[in-house]
DNA sequence: AATGAATGAGAATTCATTCAT
DNA sequence: GATGAATGAATTCTCATTCAT
């Protein structure tokens, strides 16, 4: 198994000029077309460096691949658990939450495509650093829900995990249009129409 | 453009020997690995056939894949439409088809793959027959929803696309992780965990 | 070697209609497309027939080709020798004949494309039928020519082949440019022209 | 489109050593048999590199042809205008010319064959390069035609270009015979013949 | 006279990847 | 840190051709 080549770096540290211009250049191309019609000698021309650059590296097309998503990830992450601090009452963090996914997914196509539909359908990914970073995004989300059960607000008769995948499904096939046929996305009515289904469900209330 | 072979045929006409082992060969070989992981000699070989009658009957290896698509999702949908009927109440309807479609995902790993792993992150696939099976589903789940609207039982306040959206994408996230690890679903739980979100939110009722 | 599978036939007997078929199917195809890209699944499907049938008729898609071309240079030798009978003279019938050479490839362009530019780069078309009426149609050229010297008109000094090259030469690269780019041909003004070069040559008479 | 990969060199400049050796290859190759007989496979055993070389420099089996052809062309075209450099008289340059001209294809067989037989019947062939060099050298037999005309040894009465057809023509089907069936040319007798009917055409004179 | 089904065998071409410099 | 040159190994796809019916 290729094994990245990523290296620890410790924040704000920069790295090489010509490994930029290869990420850089395949944010690009990903613009423009799929991962797997983009070759690596696109890449290189894209990134005006030469093919075996990239290998010093990734150690694979796919590593790259990862390596971006990561670089995407990382910002979004943690930005994600940022946006929500400070906020009181775990509803209104779910709000703000969904919000924030969508807004990323709206601002960061490139960011979507990847991790909706580049990655999933290649085992790899499971192992790459890439998807840590995903699950510990997914366990945030459930803290707050935890957090919801705790106050009483969210139902405890769900299993929280269900409750998350409803949650960050309904997100990504809100999404998930725009995304295909790049279209683009406005957050703020999708995000509340999706909150108040997510926290009421569709049924009309019974008094 | 290669442009799909696909005939269309009056039902129980039967096609040629050769194309059936094709698709088969396909269908078992998804049950072991991705299908960028699947080379045509592969496919032949597990056929019984040769290559060239490959290209045949299919344009192309992904036209093979959207046609296999195809067939999967014409047992699908015609399966669904005709699991709903006879069922009073769009609420009800709804539980029906939701289960349905987790029990489909449950029993046609191959099938669930196909639909949620191998064919979005490929723009061919949105011009192909399969795609359009996929649409009328969206539809005809729709329809469910319109007449729930109608009942009087489900809220018109939220566009009713947005309402698909968070029903499949709720679908799809619960099956998700079985399908990608190649683990088993039991429908029964999920479905029913599911409905109750859809239904009645997160939110603990407050009366 | 591939044989042809042309059997002799006695004036006006009729084809099978599917032989003629597709040789008419080639004969137009052969108006869109150069011969190497027209492929035999091109001709069945045009003549409205099975491959398989080619091969009924024909020993070979490029004995085909040859066929037809026969079939061209049966009509045009004939003709040729039929549109000088009667005429007095050599140098009139040397006229005569340039000009029909040159009209049969205004009328004709894939006869014309066949014969200047399909046939020639494959080694099996000089062991063709098609040939040997090239070359009874030279020998008839040069026998004209032998007549003229006789008369005492055409100079005697030079051997009759070269004399015969630089007339077919002449007329080939006259046509040339029409029958690669497709464009019509004018034939009353070119042949004239070619004539008098060929009769009296570029130089300014010195009196 | 396939488009030629040509980079526009400054003479001398040396190119890689894989693309000489693939250009040598098919020069040989080209020695034995047909361009459509020669596999990429051929080319490359030949050459000694990897068949994945020559689509580095080359963006196709026919671009390679046509760049060979381009090199003989920039050799011939660039020789022949030197060659009638500082002959005095349109006459003797023409005579110069023709000489020169059968001398190359009989010295070259190869640039013979290619030019005669193997690229007319492509489509393509007319966007190259070396399309462009065969323009270039048919200007300047024109333009040797034109001061022949000036000077009034040459008639102008008709189009120059059927003159330049003329001469093309003539001095093709000369050497065509032993292109087609590989044998020896002697340049030296047919030039003079051809250049005797040329000038003075093939009728006695009437004194 | 004609076809439906299938094939053999290669052929071009692709592409990620390596390595000496 | 970066490159120029070259490769290995597959991979898709093509196409003329055959044969039983």
């Amino acid at each position: 198994m290729a094994h990245s080549k990523q290296t620890p770096r410790s924040r704000g540290q920069s790295r090489p000029p010509g490994r930029t211009k290869i990420v850089e250049a395949l944010k690009s191309l990903l613009g423009e077309k799929e991962f797997t019609a983009i070759t690596t000698a696109d890449i290189a021309q894209t990134a005006g460096v030469t093919e075996a650059l990239i290998y010093k590296y990734f150690s694979d097309k796919r590593d790259l691949l990862h390596q971006l998503l990561a670089e995407y990830l990382d910002y979004f992450v943690t930005r994600a658990e940022l946006d929500v601090k400070g906020i009181k009452g775990a509803v209104h963090k779910l709000r703000r939450l969904i919000w924030s996914h969508i807004n990323m997914y709206a601002g960061n196509r490139v960011f979507a495509r990847i991790l909706l539909l580049e990655v999933r359908n290649y085992r790899e990914y499971f192992n790459s650093d890439a998807y840590q970073m995903v699950k510990r995004y997914s366990s945030f989300l459930e803290s707050i829900v935890e957090e919801g059960i705790a106050e009483g607000v969210i139902r405890d008769d769900i299993p929280i995990p269900v409750i998350r995948q409803l949650i960050i499904g309904g997100i990504e096939h809100i999404c998930l249009p725009a995304v295909i046929f790049n279209r683009d996305i406005d957050p703020d009515a999708p995000a509340d129409q999706l909150c108040d289904l997510i926290l009421d469900g569709i049924s009309t209330r019974q008094p």
